[in-house]
RNA sequence: AGCCCGAUGGUGUAAUUGGCAACACAGAUGGUUUUGGUCCAUCCAUUCUAGGUUCGAGUCCUAGUCGGGCUGCCA
């Protein structure tokens, strides 16, 4: 079993008796949508759970009512429901502890450790002080407890205008740690709640919400991302002066980054409403809807956040990791079918028009159990362009004029002619195919070095294809200047392509390996006349490899 | 500048807690192959620096260096 620095933490708590169960849990905030990043803190939670059989919660952290709304909540449930993660009844929202908070509040004025401040914004910021120098007492931090009581009742009561009022902990203004400055507790803010409705006008800051919520449901270990590390005293601080059920502990760890990608909510906002991309799902999303009409699995993407690991390190992962693992997924179940995305025609001058010869392809191969295909053979026949050549280079196993190539499954054919238009391009090619070599073997077993797909130039299924390469065409599209500007132009190629007979049962979802080319999965943008297909990923192509460093040395 | 955190191949993680620096991805080379795929084999490190403790240091100590986070009535 994988382990890292938060199992051992827990290992050690364990063998010290200090746990009956371990509760994790998963607090999104419903104001957008999950991407790859979010994977690693729900499976990092996720997995200690199962593994330690404790209990997994998904909570909402709904404490401001500006930004949120149910339709978040709905993807995200979505979301992570197709990841294959499940929390049975353990479905929560921090709104459903306002009553609660509520009255932690009204406890901690009763203490003594809270106050009602009527500075503005704009002079609790210059109160506060700097990085470097110490805060301000608010002239307003020593009312009377009685006092505290009556204007926080009227803050909750709608008395007070937005902003004009806040409720803070009474901590320490000159403390090293800003979190610590006397933080506010609540706000006013006279909005309407997707869930409460107007039952509230003042809203819980996520600092006085987060720890109680994971006490009140007795979360064991409050596992999130590094920036919180420095709101962890407060954390504590709560759970300290308070009278909660449970004493939760937080632990941070590094977040994810991929290269080619950014990972911001805000930032990802921005490509969708500047319309850099489709939307949310665009395929190139690093969304989890985007991964998913991509033709993403939850298999490969678990097995992603499993390998990247949790520490405290700052994470940027090469995005070949999660293609590789995706890869690994795909090859193992995805059906097998050949298609031509950039056709050039064949004319097999022997073969007899008219007439279709049907061969069989593995729907797997190495694993009969999953069936076959038919495939037709007809005389004139599409193959991939950059299959031939006129003048091939050195190690081209490919056709070329007096060349032998094995048609997959079908038979061998030799490039005998070729025609070509005005400007010289390849237009046709005229090939000749042995009787003898039907299925794909001949008797005398001479060696064919080459093997190529192909579809039938009659007997096919037409269809859109579309390409993707990497949104981001810098490693870090942060590196220089504003991410827009590292957009890559070709992020998206739209072909048409044509395939063999038995896509045309493809249904909107399923995922393809086309031969010799790549994974491909069928959009939601299909229709009965027009199928469209997504590149998932490509196949590794170590000969496209090879040229691109031919090419780079002759440059 | 104050506080907090981090530092092991190109990348991400390991290292039985003081005992031969391991695994994966990426890359390179070769083999197998009716997918130039898969699979298999081989190659790819002064553990940030400098001192120190020790028979022995990636691990412990000291001093630096570099990187990240923090000045919302966001989460």
């Amino acid at each position: 079993m994988a382990t890292n620095f938060i199992r051992d933490i827990i290992d050690a708590e364990l063998a010290a008796g200090k746990h009956d169960a371990i509760v994790t849990r998963f607090p999104p905030e419903p104001n957008g949508y999950l991407h790859i990043g979010h994977c690693k803190a729900i499976f990092t939670n996720y997995t200690i759970a199962q593994d330690y059989g404790g209990r997994f919660h998904l909570r909402f952290d709904d404490t401001n009512p500006s930004k949120e709304d149910m339709s978040y909540v709905e993807a995200i449930v979505k979301d992570l429901s197709w990841l294959g993660v499940e929390w049975g009844d353990n479905l929560f929202f921090a709104s459903d502890y306002y009553r609660q908070l509520y009255e932690w509040a009204v406890y901690l004025i009763e203490q003594g450790k809270a106050y009602v401040d009527d500075l503005s914004p704009e002079a609790v910021k210059s109160y506060r002080g700097t990085l470097t120098r110490p805060g301000r007492n608010s002239p307003y931090r020593d009312r009377s407890i009685e006092e505290n009581l009556t204007l926080f009742q009227g803050m909750k009561n709608g008395d007070f205008p937005d902003g004009s009022k806040v409720l803070r902990a009474k901590i320490d203004m000159a403390h090293p740690n800003l979190n610590m400055r006397d933080p506010t507790i609540y706000r006013i803010l006279h909005h309407h709640h997707y869930r409460t409705g107007d039952e509230w006008c003042i809203y819980p800051m996520y600092d006085f919400a987060h720890g109680q919520g994971d006490a009140i449901e007795g979360v064991t270990h409050s596992l999130c991302s590094l920036e919180f590390e420095n709101h962890r005293p407060l954390y504590d601080w709560y759970i300290e002066n308070l009278p909660v059920p449970s004493k939760p502990r937080q632990i941070e760890f590094s977040r994810l980054n991929l290269t080619y990608t950014v990972m911001s909510k805000r930032k990802l906002l921005r490509l969708v409403q500047e319309g850099h991309v489709s939307g949310w799902d665009d395929p190139r999303m690093p969304t989890l809807s985007g991964f998913r009409r991509r033709g993403y699995t939850p298999e490969a993407i678990r097995e992603f956040a499993r390998r990247v690991g949790v520490t405290k390190q700052n994470q940027v992962v090469d995005i070949a990791l999660l293609e590789f693992c995706l890869r690994q997924d795909l090859e193992a179940k995805a059906a097998r079918r050949m298609a031509v995305l950039d056709p050039i025609k064949v004319t097999i001058t022997n073969f007899p028009a008219d007439t279709v010869e049907w061969y069989q392809g593995p729907n797997l191969p190495g694993d009969e159990s999953m069936g076959f295909r038919k495939v037709p053979l007809t005389r004139q026949i599409y193959i991939e362009r950059d299959d031939f050549m006129v003048d091939p280079p050195p190690k081209f196993f490919r056709l070329a004029p007096g060349r032998e190539v094995r048609l997959r499954y079908a038979c061998y054919i030799t490039a005998t002619d070729y025609k070509v238009d005005r400007d010289g391009n390849v237009v046709e090619i005229l090939a000749q195919f042995d009787p003898a070599s039907r299925g794909g073997s001949t008797p005398d077993r001479r060696k064919v070095k080459g093997t190529i797909h192909f579809v039938s130039a009659t007997e096919n299924v037409p269809f859109q294809v579309r390409l993707y390469q990497s949104l981001f065409n810098q490693e870090d599209p942060d590196s220089d200047g504003d991410f827009i500007d590292n957009l890559n132009p070709h992020s998206l190629k739209v072909v048409n392509a044509f395939g063999e007979p038995r896509l045309a049962e493809a249904r909107v979802g399923d995922v393809f390996q086309f031969e010799r080319k790549g994974y491909y999965c069928v959009d939601p943008d299909t229709t009965p006349t027009n199928p469209v297909f997504n590149q998932t990923v490509s196949l590794r192509d170590s000969w496209k490899r090879r040229q691109g460093r031919q090419l780079r040395i002759r440059n």
